[in-house]
DNA sequence: AGCACGCCGACT
DNA sequence: GTCGGCGTGCTC
């Protein structure tokens, strides 16, 4: 049957507004109403022709057909940012199969909020006449102008504040605006840095920085001016930490500026990198805005609305900046791009470097990523063409880069070393230390949570039919995320019969008891969860430690990341391998980068640095190519095991996760996915493993399981994603579970 | 948001 | 009667 509705996301700002709304489609525009195209309705009683955006299509309606107005016109929606950002979210419901209403909230600026910030404020054009204007207001009888004129007298007033003390309603207000008794003022609430910024001169280009700027404007033809609106590559720039792909950045932001364009800066954390985000505002003053979590509805959308007015023209934060209505986007940079935070949890569960490559597309723009240690995913895409890549090699000031040794944890054990320091890095900690240099301690907690190893050599208990590990629950059997493999916990290792098996328990409290003992003339700030609560709490620590009030910083994760020290000039990577133990396919490109940051951070000022390795998988690839930086080496080998295994990038991989607080339902139903996948794939095409418990099996009293498909091609795993949808809606018995569908 | 509808006091 | 301010409710 032909689809005859409209669902219509109608283009007013007002929260009761913000629902879909049917429409009929006339005979003739049947064709050109897709999903994120933009209409003209008839809206009101007046039938006031205003803009509209299709979310969804449907073949009846419960509405009485009376109700029902038809559309005036179909547009094809590329004119606004709100049109094209519409587009992006059409797309993005159906490359992440979320509902096109979901799409829409991540894509547009969100509605204000009733009662939110003070925004408004009214004021008295003529306050000395007030006492007489009340007066002729009385005489008339027009209570609620004299109340509102008499609430006045002591000064101006919020505007929702003098809605409740004069009892009136806004659109008595609005007339007294019109007849000019009174002014209505916008207060400005776009928080501005530029005044705690001196502004700075164009950075001075080394070499090999003007070389990579030249090969990116070459790229997209910006040099010579005829190559119009071509699709230009997405260009990863692949840079060391110090080697100043910043400045890089800068430069092409302020190609796009002069070609009167905007540009997006996405970075991973604003809190973790304000230095990077002051560079941009020395250099671009108050053209540059940014967005953090702490903005409150209100002032995130009033950002937007500068954006789109083109007050700012330079966009910095995190992914949700990605979505900024600017009028002629020229430039999406997206910063550390390897970063997890790129990744969205919530529904559209979308990829930052992706849906950014897709905004560029339509937009016109584009695409720069930049990262010392790129993800798997864009480092191949180099390799098969799509994207460009360029490097930036030397470090900044011709800085080497670190003397890196790995310290194997298995003959320390052997050589009757059961502490959680080599030798190697106590005796380098003494020389360092002695020498007045500062020490970092890099405790990796990833992968901490239920994976099993042998203390003596270094086995690690994995699934025998997926390549990851496997993970310990409660009941004591080991079981595999990827496949739902079983095996009890086993006594002693089968590789060499120890006894020493069992799941790591190491915290930077115990490290920085043990490290204290050893060195007890040394001071010691310990960085963790513990002790960064309350305001400010972790840049403090950076900040003294920065300052030299401590020799030793230990700490996890967000010790390795941005901050820059300039008087270390040893790191040591405690228990380096344990996040190849997490159960996921990417837990060998997640400790290449924990172990190639934590190394870079040594020997970033005058003096050399050096860098101890604690590990044991002293073999594996991960951590020798870590260990030197080698991002070459680690691709090659990486990027053979994906391909072996079908992982992406070189294969598709759909996450079909159910829940349910039923758990025996939620099984049946993902066995009837399970069955159903079968059936529409007679040959197997589609690599279907599963159901099997989620990594985390129970949220909130909710079951959660996981069936993952594999196959080269993604359409083929789109094309059974709609498939598997439509037999979900189809059967009632799925009304229960929530299904939920991740590409990777 | 913006518009019409309807209530209600006031005035020719 | 009817004029006009003022609050309410609805928009496919």
């Amino acid at each position: 049957m032909k689809k005859c509705y409209a669902q219509v996301i109608v283009d007013i700002e007002a929260e009761e507004l913000d629902r879909p709304f049917t429409y009929r489609i006339p005979e003739e525009m049947r064709e050109d109403c897709v999903p994120g195209c933009s209409v003209r309705i008839p809206f009101g009683r007046n039938n006031r022709e205003i803009q509209g955006y299709v979310i969804g299509l449907s073949d009846e309606s419960t509405l009485p057909e009376e109700k029902i107005k038809n559309l005036l016109a179909v547009t094809a929606g590329g004119e606004t940012a709100e049109g094209r950002l519409v587009q992006l979210a059409a797309w993005m419901s159906r490359r992440y199969g979320s509902t096109m209403i979901r799409a829409m909230k991540t894509v547009l600026p969100l509605r204000k909020k009733v009662g939110a910030v003070t925004e408004r404020t009214v004021s008295l054009t003529d306050p000395a006449g007030a006492a007489s204007l009340a007066e002729t207001f009385e005489k008339k009888h027009f209570v609620a102008k004299a109340r509102i004129v008499r609430a006045l007298e002591s000064g101006p007033k919020d505007m929702r504040a003098l809605e409740k003390e004069a009892h009136v309603s806004a659109s008595v207000i609005r007339a007294l605006a019109g007849e000019g008794i009174v002014k209505i003022s916008v207060t400005e609430i776009l928080r501005r840095v530029t005044e705690e910024a001196e502004m700075c001169p164009p950075d001075v280009l080394t070499d090999s920085q003007a070389e990579v700027c030249e090969a990116i404007r070459r790229e997209w033809g910006d040099s010579c001016e005829s190559r119009g609106r071509a699709l230009r590559r997405p260009v990863l720039l692949q840079g060391i930490t110090g080697s100043g792909k910043t400045v890089v950045y800068t430069e092409l932001i302020a190609d796009a500026l002069e070609r009167g364009e905007q540009a997006i800066v996405l970075i991973p954390e604003i809190a973790l990198t304000w230095q990077t985000v002051l560079r941009f505002v020395r250099r671009f003053g108050d053209r540059v805005s940014f967005l953090h979590s702490r903005l409150s509805g209100g002032e995130r959308y009033d950002q937007m609305k500068a954006a789109r007015s083109g007050d700012v023209s330079v966009m910095v934060g995190p992914r949700s900046a990605l979505f900024t209505p600017f009028p002629k986007l020229g430039l999406i940079v997206i910063d550390e791009e390897h970063e997890e935070s790129y990744h969205s949890e919530l529904m559209p569960r979308y990829y930052a470097a992706e849906v950014a490559v897709k905004r560029g597309e339509i937009e016109g723009a584009r695409v720069l990523f930049g990262s010392a240690t790129p993800s798997v995913r864009s480092a191949y895409q180099v390799k098969t063409g799509d994207f460009l890549g360029v490097s930036l090699s030397s470090r900044f000031g011709g800085r080497s880069l670190p003397q890196t040794s790995i310290a194997d944890m298995r003959s320390e054990m052997k050589n009757g070393n059961r502490s959680i320091l080599s030798d190697i890095l106590r005796e380098k900690m003494e020389s360092h230390l002695a020498g007045g240099g500062q020490v970092m301690l890099f405790l990796n907690r990833r992968g901490y949570a239920g994976a099993v190893t042998c203390r003596s050599c270094g086995y690690v208990v994995k699934c025998p039919h997926c390549d990851v590990s496997l993970t310990r629950h409660s009941n004591g059997m080991l079981i595999c995320h990827y496949c739902g493999y079983e095996t009890p916990e086993l006594k002693s290792c089968p590789e060499c019969g120890s006894k020493h098996i069992s799941g790591i328990t190491v915290g930077t409290q115990q490290v920085e008891e043990i490290v204290g003992k050893a060195f007890p003339a040394a001071r010691i700030l310990r960085m963790d969860l513990d002790t960064t609560r309350g305001k400010e709490g972790h840049s403090r620590i950076l900040k003294s430690f920065a300052d030299g009030e401590a020799d030793i910083l230990i700490g996890t994760q967000m010790i390795v990341k941005g901050h820059d020290f300039p008087r270390v000039t040893l790191v040591g990577v405690l228990l380096a391998d344990l996040s190849l133990n997490e159960s996921d396919y990417r837990s060998g490109e997640r400790t290449y980068q924990l172990i190639a940051q934590a190394v870079g951070r040594a020997g970033r000022g005058e003096r050399p640095g050096e860098a101890v390795i604690q590990t044991y998988s002293p073999e594996h690839y991960a951590v020798t190519a870590g260990a030197a930086q080698d991002y070459e080496a680690f691709f090659r080998e990486e990027i053979a095991f994906r391909k072996l295994m079908q992982y992406p990038p070189a294969g598709g991989l759909l996450a079909i996760m159910g829940s349910s607080p039923d758990e025996e339902l939620l099984d049946t139903g993902m066995q009837y996915i399970r069955r159903y996948i079968g059936r529409i794939d007679p040959e197997g095409k589609l690599m279907a493993i599963g159901p099997a418990p989620a990594s985390v099996g129970k949220v909130r009293d909710q079951y959660r399981k996981v069936i993952y498909v594999r196959n080269t091609r993604k359409e083929q795993l789109i094309r059974a994603k709609d498939m598997i949808e439509e037999y979900i809606a189809l059967n009632r018995g799925f009304d229960e579970i929530h299904i939920m569908f991740d590409f990777q």
